[in-house]
DNA sequence: TGCATAGTTCAAATTGTTTTGAACGAACCG
DNA sequence: CGGTTCGTTCAAAACAATTTGAACTATGCA
């Protein structure tokens, strides 16, 4: 065994206790990813590390954590693929080390953008789709069908308009951030005060 | 019975299909409202609503989405105290009638106030209580402990300012989206050119 | 009042998601 | 090599969320 520098131990892990503040956060964040769509305990791995001075094995977050190591295992890998944990080797020591990604912002724009590719292009495509389905029912005999058909496609097109709006947003809040972060702070706050004076 | 002005039964429903146009939009938006922590069906029924020229019974939903009595009535209620659908009264007819809210903008925001409301302040309530949990670790005896509880201060610093940032932002967009919603979309798209340019 | 239909509620069933833990493969070390 | 620890995978189990359907209440109408 390598002898600890700092104190912490090598072996079996102990301190299988949270601080109040960790034992806080990471409940809380757990609760917020979960309502986000993500596994609760994602958002608890991913706060354990982010308190943590030094990154983590997969070993003491099982042990604070109290999960299977299957579940550990998995976690870090589904938060090693939105990129908000990463490995980090450290050196004498056989086991993969996790630090979190401590650039919140950097951190959400990914998990934002990696989203929106998905989520608001196929509700675009899917609007897309419906309105050419309707095309034919807009010379349907049936005056009634026409007229319905007609509504339809003016209630999708607002949808449509909407999601283009959110793209945008989305597109803009990420494309400021991807520059820093302070930019994108006073961009949002000034924004905001000029549009409640509206 | 009254006669049916309109075509539309008034017995059990008939026509219990979809067109093509619905049943892309209903399963769509059902997606993504279940992405968004909502159930799959609320954003079924109102998809359904939303594109229909006449408000709906629950009689009619049933029969389109093929669900049970208590689950229509139980969605219905859940997207009533969402504000996202209303009851319309139809002389003649004893059965309460249904209309989606068709102006999204509105829609949406009052369903992002009454989260932020919950959400965003649980969240900097927690961070505020995780805070004050670590006031008595800055005097440890151990200098690494005090470290410790130095860089957690910093770290749920930073977790609480993106909080007000999220804050400040839904505020914003909600105060303008109270006053109508074809400022709000200039505002986000003039905000958002400007951001990019930065 | 009594019948018929509309609407609600809730325990049980269903469906979907997350976690567990044992089995396996890979890397290191003596 | 063989032994040990680390990490991954996956089927089964536990858990969580949603839906069903039957029982019930309420309302309109004759």
């Amino acid at each position: 065994m390598v002898p600890s520098t700092d104190g912490s131990e090598k072996g079996p892990a102990r301190r299988a206790t949270l601080w109040a503040s960790e034992a806080i956060v990471s409940d809380m964040v757990g609760r917020l990813i979960e309502f986000w769509g993500f596994k609760r305990n994602m958002g608890r791995v991913w706060a354990v590390l982010y308190l943590s001075p030094e990154p983590l094995t997969a070993q003491e977050l099982r042990a604070v954590l109290r999960l299977s190591s299957g579940a550990v295992s998995m976690i870090l890998n589904d938060l090693s693929r939105w990129g908000v944990v990463r490995k980090v080797w450290i050196q004498g020591d056989r086991r993969d080390h996790f630090a979190a990604e401590v650039q919140l912002w950097r951190m959400i724009s990914r998990v934002l953008s990696e989203r929106e590719k998905t989520e608001i292009v196929v509700f675009m495509e899917a609007c897309e789709e419906a309105m050419r389905s309707l095309e034919s029912k807009m010379t349907a005999q049936d005056a009634r069908e026409r007229a319905k058909a007609q509504l339809q496609l003016e209630r999708i097109k607002a949808l449509l308009e909407l999601a283009r709006l959110g793209k945008k947003l989305l597109d803009g809040l990420l494309s400021t951030a991807k520059l820093d972060a302070e930019p994108l702070t006073r961009f949002l706050l000034g924004g905001v005060r000029r549009a409640s004076s509206l």
